[in-house]
DNA sequence: CCTTTACCGTAGCGATGTTT
DNA sequence: AAACATCGCTACGGTAAAGG
């Protein structure tokens, strides 16, 4: 590790090779070429965010669109590249002069003139002014971004090279569709399948000593609301902006110094975050201390970004006025899981043998899994990745820290009554229960019990759009353990514990029964779980250790079926998580209609054959909802 | 008073459209 | 034909206003 003239500490040019599939600048440098220069001008909402003041911290970061029609392809990689090379000058503004000065260097560079986003315009503002002016202009469909990485996050030798050539490392990372087992479906032709490629021992050992994902610097500051004061969405919080300080105690002598007067503002600033776990089991409330990687500049004509960071890391508070540092972005998680995989630290938990193959997202029935392994033996297994953030707490004097949040609070009896003799369990899911079905998770019991059902035919269903099988005979038909090879399809869930003070994991029965039973019967069944741990240091996770994946006192597979039933036709039928796409819906039909009927007059005179097509295409919309 | 509804930001996949 | 761009959709859930 190499420390900077400037105190802030560098990373070693090797740590930009440990990631999958190349996280890090690479990603952050994509994420910009594949928002670059989008069609879609700047809405009439983006204009009154710069009249309103909206995002203190979004001043450093914005650029002005290119106006005007359709860029060429040619125009828009220039763009990609110009941006990719601001964001570099910004990061070592920030590094050597602060954000202020950063923002004035960014407006030197673009030559423009970001508006009167005084910082003060943003505290008071009248709740009433941000809600019309949301209202107003409804916010289009926001552009690609990386929200993990940080420009700023690597040296410069290092950023610079990706912001060369965008876009190759997340088409590695995410693995197409149309890989190995669709055998190249009709859907997706001509895609190659860009599987991850996994280590060989001796390359995965090589490795051990290497984080398994380095996020890089980043910001620490203090929760003050959620939802924000200006922002009302739930995934966004107003924090304040604390000077450095490093995730994770000894952190001082790994990477992610994270200065708040260097990185992302001064102290005390205010900023808005991306909260995308939102509370996170109580423990980001306010008050709260959270690490923040700062949001990659949008790219120029695309609408603003809300938030100018993203919360990444937060510190759990422990009994005896400790802390743990807890990863909080769901996608840590996935990006954590792909790297456990392609260095084969898990192969021996999930007992199928080598593997060979990873890819993402692939959808089996109804299901889409986190990842699919193709093992030696041609069989493949599913795996189904949950980010476990919670850890009990012990029953005695003193055990639930003072102003902890009662949710996600469970506690369990320390037989000696002492501290000193109790060790966290990890535990998933947490939270409040769903008013309505009184689950906290009906969607990771869906995922669990078509796991399960799946695990027990034991190869794959017909795909959803496919011709279905009639004469699909299932492999494993429920009648033990079938044997591998060819076709054979099997699945594990893996709990990936984003701390590192656990010593099991367990269902939190508590909170949601119906998800312990359903998990008990899946291991029943034979699917496999698997708890892993991770250890943050600063912003980098090393692996950690398999934890035994262990059931709460009474905690049995006997669950109701009616219920199990209840909720998951409640998951399919809830209609508030299709409220954009509903709407969206409801406002195309609209305006199809009005354009259909101005177009049948016209194409009335040409023959009608349009009026036609038109006709038709609406009708398989509605089919479709 | 309780229940329902509208609203918000971000990221990624898959399908479709467009350019080279 | 291949590569690239864009659009539609989905996931995640708390809050406040409107409605009953």
């Amino acid at each position: 590790m190499i420390i900077a003239s400037d105190g802030q500490q560098q990373r070693p040019a090797a740590d930009a090779q440990q990631a999958p599939a190349g996280a890090g600048a690479a990603e952050a440098a994509a994420g910009s070429h594949a928002g670059a220069q989008r069609k879609r001008g700047r809405t009439a909402r983006a204009a009154e965010d710069a009249a309103a003041g909206d995002a203190v911290g979004r001043a450093a970061i914005e650029h002005e669109p290119a106006p005007g029609g359709r860029p060429t392809r040619r125009a828009k990689l220039a763009a990609a590249s110009a941006i990719a090379a601001t964001a570099v000058k910004e990061a070592s503004a920030r590094r050597t002069r602060g954000a202020a000065a950063a923002a004035a260097a960014v407006k030197e560079d673009v030559g423009e003139d970001v508006g009167d986003e005084a910082e003060d315009q943003e505290e008071g503002q009248p709740k009433a002014l941000a809600r019309s002016r949301a209202r107003a202009a409804p916010r289009k469909k926001a552009p690609k971004r990386q929200p993990l990485e940080d420009g700023a996050a690597e040296p410069e030798e290092v950023a610079a090279e990706p912001a060369a050539t965008p876009a190759k490392a997340p088409a590695a990372k995410r693995g197409r569709a149309g890989g190995a087992g669709k055998a190249a479906g009709p859907k997706s032709p001509g895609k190659a399948a860009a599987a991850v490629q996994l280590l060989d021992e001796a390359e995965a050992a090589a490795l051990a000593a290497t984080p398994l994902l380095d996020l890089g610097q980043l910001v620490a500051g203090k929760l003050v609301r959620r939802p924000s004061a200006s922002v009302k969405t739930p995934y966004v919080a107003d924090i304040q902006l604390l000077p450095a300080a490093h995730p994770g105690g000894e952190a001082a002598a790994s990477s992610a110094a994270g200065a708040a007067g260097e990185g992302g503002g001064s102290e005390g600033d205010m900023v808005l975050a991306h909260a995308p776990a939102m509370d996170c089991a109580g423990m980001v409330t306010p008050g709260a201390t959270v690490y923040m990687s700062k949001s990659a500049p949008r790219a120029p004509g695309a609408p603003p970004a809300a938030t100018s960071h993203a919360i990444q890391l937060v510190e759990d508070q422990r009994p005896g006025g400790t802390a743990a540092v807890v990863g909080y972005h769901p996608q840590l998680a996935e990006r954590l899981a792909a790297e456990l995989v392609r260095r084969r630290l898990l192969e021996a938990a999930l007992g199928a043998g080598r593997v060979v193959g990873l890819e993402s997202q692939r959808t089996f029935g109804n299901t889409r899994v986190d990842y699919v392994l193709k093992m030696e033996d041609g069989s493949r297994m599913l795996l189904e990745v949950k980010n476990v953030v919670c850890a009990d707490f012990p029953d005695v004097a003193g055990g639930v820290p003072p102003g902890r949040p009662a949710v996600g609070v469970y506690k369990v009896p320390v037989p000696s009554g002492r501290l000193e003799h109790y060790s966290p369990t990890a535990l998933f899911p947490h939270g409040a229960q769903k008013p309505k079905i009184k689950v906290v998770s009906d969607r990771a019991i869906k995922h669990v019990t078509e796991l399960t059902a799946l695990h027990k035919h034991g190869r794959e269903l017909p795909e959803a759009g496919s011709v279905p099988h009639e004469g699909d005979e299932g492999a494993g038909g429920g009648k033990g353990e079938p044997e591998g090879g060819e076709g054979r399809l099997r699945c594990a869930v893996l709990f990936l514990v984003n701390r590192s003070d656990c010593a099991a994991f367990r269902p939190c029965h508590e909170a949601d029964p119906l998800f312990a039973q359903v998990l008990k019967a899946a291991e029943e069944a034979g699917v496999k779980l698997v708890a892993y741990d991770v250890v943050w240091r600063g912003g980098a996770a090393f692996a950690g250790r398999h934890l035994p994946v262990v059931f709460g006192p009474g905690v049995t597979s006997a669950y109701d079926p009616a219920r199990l039933a209840e909720v998951l036709h409640f998951n399919a039928t809830d209609p508030r998580k299709n409220w954009k796409s509903t709407k969206a819906k409801a406002a195309a039909a609209e305006v199809k209609a009005v354009v259909a009927s101005g177009k049948a007059a016209k194409s009335a005179r040409r023959g009608g054959k349009k009026a036609k097509q038109e006709e038709e295409s609406s009708s398989n919309d509605q089919d479709s909802e």
